[in-house]
DNA sequence: TTATACTACCACTATACACCACTTTTAAAC
DNA sequence: GTTTAAAAGTGGTGTATAGTGGTAGTATAA
């Protein structure tokens, strides 16, 4: 379980850290793909085939699941950490969180979410919840 | 299971080079052949012969069957890569994906996709999923 | 025999990767 | 609170290799 955040920075050579206390849930290497949101997601190898295993039972034949299988896998990248726990980030993945410099990275729950700190911290991210918001979404699922 | 994107290009000889990430995962050689989109298809040899057998399944009466064998069986190719990685790529599959000079090659799952990068960018590709559209089919598939 | 096309091999360039050194932060002990 | 040590994070450098372009050799056809 993935919890906590942290504020670093990616270098020219778009090598970011991957903190050390997520580091140690995800092994020596691990997923990065785009997220739903405008961030990138890291999973674990373990989920990441759980999720493949799923997505393998779809029917081919339907151009949805071809277009699905396609973003789903084109925007993954399988990435391994150097000695100092950096992975790389395409450049793919990296313009389309906004990323320039700063990053957030935190953990959730399964995966950990990497965000462009101006993306995070921009007064219109709606991804960002203020508290009243927060409730009334929560009250609709009985929580 | 291949995943990922690369940006390249074919040269006058119709060679492409098979990003190295890519070819890892193929061996000594490959088969090529029409996709179900407007791109192409890479598959292993063994991934390849498997494919084969499903379709071996499916009841020849039906003249789409046959014409389903034809798209994909009559165009194959086994390609071989010379020293630098390259196939070639024949005239017909060349034409085929619309491909010019500039290709997208991206993973997905059990085979690699080639797409001509004008085809792949072409404002009206529905093969391309956006990200809201990625989100409703995670959610109807149970993700 | 000549010309053309195709294939295999070779050489160069840019990029990516691995390694190393340094700085900063955190934690712990006195 | 201060000092010390260890770990975490940042930056830079050199080497290997991926990718591109070109050349030579072989085969085929005219």
């Amino acid at each position: 379980m993935f919890m906590g955040t942290s504020y670093n920075s990616i270098d020219e050579k778009n090598r970011m850290i991957v903190p050390s206390k997520l580091r140690a849930g995800l092994g020596t290497r691990c997923i990065l793909t785009k997220g739903l949101d405008r961030c990138l997601y890291i999973y674990t190898t373990d989920d990441w085939e759980k999720q493949m295993e799923k997505i393998a039972q779809l029917p081919e034949s339907d151009p949805k699941v071809r277009a699905f299988i396609r973003h789903f896998c084109a925007n993954a990248a399988e990435c391994e950490f150097d000695r100092q726990g950096r992975i790389i980030i395409p450049q793919e993945l990296k313009a389309y969180a906004g990323i320039e410099k700063e990053l957030v990275t935190m953990g959730a729950m399964s995966k950990i979410e990497v965000w462009s700190r101006d993306v995070w911290d921009a007064p219109d991210n709606d991804s960002k919840m203020e508290n009243e918001d927060f409730a009334k979404a929560l009250a609709e699922y009985n929580f």
